[in-house]
DNA sequence: TAAAAATGTTATCAAGTTGTAAAAACAAAA
DNA sequence: TTTTGTTTTTACAACTTGATAACATTTTTA
């Protein structure tokens, strides 16, 4: 049914979680730390995360951070409310306090992929094609090598094409909400792909705003 | 800034929950029972209703089935799993346990209001169009260059339509509340927008007030 | 009616924004 | 360590914008 990729150290914790979603008919993953789960979430895609906040290794936030992108439930311990808030004004999709009942759980995993699940593996338009899993480029045929950078700022502005980004926006969804630098370095990314990819007439400047990538020329 | 209706029968509650929705900006109205709520949302429109489900009269759920459409969060008791479950099952977007923390309650909101309040996204009639998410006019199926104000000042107009808006009140809503310049500046833009895209009869003076943009003419 | 007030219209240029290349800073690999 | 590749910052040229002034026209008022 869907992929998900359980984060929680507590093996117990997490085989328990495994199994009832496994009961669903989800199929499921685990990794016990914050820089395995960052690792692997590199290499595969999951449909929803399950991530534990208190985590050996990297926490469960700066995972979140590293990651971006794939739809998360963060599991919090149930008096730590600041926590809760943060993970939600963040981005979350939402939460659980431990100890919970696994119905519940089954109840919002279930809610949240309902709202996510129709994600875009590809596009293509004229020249260009890319692989949003395998992160690759492909430009009349040939493959481009895309810097992380590059392909993550292409991959924002594809899945909102037609839409006007701020700059602002851009740094949010590509290099992270607390991110605070120039916001002139949008500028220069652009370029690069422009450059690299034949964009000149795809990526439009938004005059005093940002950036648009225009499915239809 | 959004309507909520806050359904629950405990005064002191009710009152404090509207006083903190009010105080980060939203506007609350108060209903403490089932029938009220039912009555009241058939007539009114809210972008979100805060629904307890114990109720006098008819409960929570049977509000939350009669007036299916408006975003729903539950308000439930701690310990009554199967209601939280139930909830989320028939389709309300959040619930939250009573006892809750005002701040959690506030994030809670905004996330839903986040989700589901969707803004107008296009504007048509006769021969205009207007995309707001990609910031592009057309005047007879052309693309039309429009500047970053030119842009503000339509969107501004077209969203406030039939609404006469005095020069002050654009200058607010257009440059920002801290702006201090000539009232003289609207009317400058305002004719480059009548010029442009045909407007002379759209975008109507308001003698010693301001304009009013005119959907039917 | 004529004077006064409000609005229409056009041109201008300083201030601000973006394009671009190159340098600097940073990170990963050898 | 050095090398290599990536990202950010800097610097400046080129470009865009929009507030204002100045004058024309329209509307109100006395």
């Amino acid at each position: 049914m869907a992929e998900i990729l359980v984060v929680e150290d507590e093996i117990a914790i997490n085989e328990l979680i495994r199994r009832n979603l496994q009961l669903v008919g989800h199929q499921c993953t685990a990794v016990f730390d914050g820089n395995e789960a960052v690792d692997l979430m590199q290499q595969r895609h999951f449909d929803l995360v399950l991530l534990d906040i208190m985590l050996p290794g990297l926490d469960g936030f700066e995972v979140f951070q590293q990651i971006r992108g794939t739809p998360t439930i963060f599991l919090t311990a149930r008096n730590s409310l600041s926590d809760r808030v943060k993970g939600l004004t963040m981005g979350a999709d939402d939460y659980l306090a431990k100890p919970f009942e696994m119905l519940e759980l089954l109840a919002r995993v279930d809610a949240v992929l309902r709202r996510t699940q129709k994600e875009e593996k590809a596009f293509t338009c004229e020249h260009l094609h890319i692989d949003f899993n395998s992160r690759q480029v492909f430009y009349q045929g040939e493959l481009m090598g895309c810097t992380p950078k590059e392909f993550d700022l292409l991959e924002v502005l594809v899945k909102n094409r037609n839409i006007a980004l701020s700059r602002e926006k851009l740094l949010d969804l590509v290099w992270g909400y607390d991110y605070f630098g120039d916001t002139r370095t949008v500028d220069v990314h652009i370029q690069k792909l422009r450059k690299k990819l034949g964009l000149e007439e795809r990526i439009k400047t938004v005059y005093k705003i940002g950036y648009r990538f225009e499915a239809q020329p």
